[in-house]
DNA sequence: TTTATCATATATCTGGCTGATATATTTGTC
DNA sequence: GACAAATATATCAGCCAGATATATGATAAA
């Protein structure tokens, strides 16, 4: 069997729930997503081509908007084939962090370039973090007006939870190299 | 400019501190990298041709084995190149979870399909720690005898630090899903 | 008012990389 | 002696990111 296409699947999901157009699909993607997932629009239009053809969701024209715009829907066979899907263990969970990998070889660049690497590491997750919380506290805020929101904030909590064991480690890290003060 | 080419660097900080084979390298790359960086034969052995053609790094046969194996060296150049690659600041810190995929369109499957996902990848996850703890173990053991070791132990810690935030959000998110039995 | 800038919107291409597959030899085990 | 597992290299299809191209509507500043 071929690789499997996750991305049919993540634009399926996106479409279970609402129409959606290509750059839509990109900015959720870019924004709910964003913390465990991506796309490039290199791939998701010719990805929406492809269910299009395959029977999975229907493209139609947009003639309400002034501006060119195709909207995309799911269709019978696009929810079976997402449940199917679903149904179906996990099978890639990885990380990709090239902060670790430019620590490992630290050795051969020294303790200050290591540091710095941890510290512009630390400083994205301070500043991304907030988000993760604002949307905890919206999500909780409203967890009984929709069912989904229940399973948005699992993934919420996730961030959170791996953000803030980042944060403890990078002091851990810092003070494994001699930067104790601060 | 083209996408930076990360594999380069990890085969070259490989090579930086002993010569080796590409299966060798590959072993690595799964047991040293594995919780933050993954790579292919079908990516590893094309590499290792295009830094040999680029003068990073050098290819000889190997005399003493019985077997074919060619035995690839960095060049000066080599460090020049991967020197150069650990001053710059990382680009791709990246999480692709599709447990959290699958999770995220929960609500499509029910309860008990989520459920069921965490409980896989909570599984994945104690099986796994073991590993990392009894790393963490023998570097601190022999912290003084090689530099290296404080760099590895870094990427180690960062490991044990982020399992253990998975575990308590398995915890966390099977209650929210009605599993506060056992 | 006009000009610049940003957001919207679609599309394509190069090249990197995974996962699968093929092939062959050596070592260890029953 | 037979079989399985580990060693070792190599290639290919297909997925995907990042870059690039193109064009229009909205907004704000000059």
């Amino acid at each position: 069997m071929a690789t499997e296409k996750k991305l049919d699947c993540v634009i399926l999901g996106l479409l279970s729930h609402e129409e959606l157009t290509g750059y839509e699909i990109k900015k959720r993607i870019d924004t709910a997503l964003k913390y465990f997932w991506g796309a490039s629009y290199g791939s998701i239009y010719p990805t929406l081509g492809d269910l299009v053809t395959r029977g999975l969701a229907t493209k139609r024209i947009d003639t309400k908007s002034k501006r060119k715009k195709f909207i995309y829907n799911i269709t019978d066979d696009g929810r079976t084939y997402l449940a199917e899907w679903l149904r179906l263990p996990a099978e890639k969970d990885e990380l990709r962090y090239e902060t670790l990998l430019k620590l490992f070889f630290g050795n051969e660049a020294g303790e200050l370039q290591a540091i710095s690497h941890i510290e512009a590491f630390q400083e994205k997750i301070e500043k991304e973090l907030p988000y993760l919380l604002g949307s905890q506290q919206n999500l909780e805020k409203h967890i009984d007006s929709d069912k989904t929101h229940k399973y948005y904030l699992l993934t919420v909590k996730f961030g959170i939870q791996t953000y803030n064991a980042y944060l403890k480690w990078c002091k851990e890290a810092k003070k494994m190299l001699g930067k104790d003060y601060e």
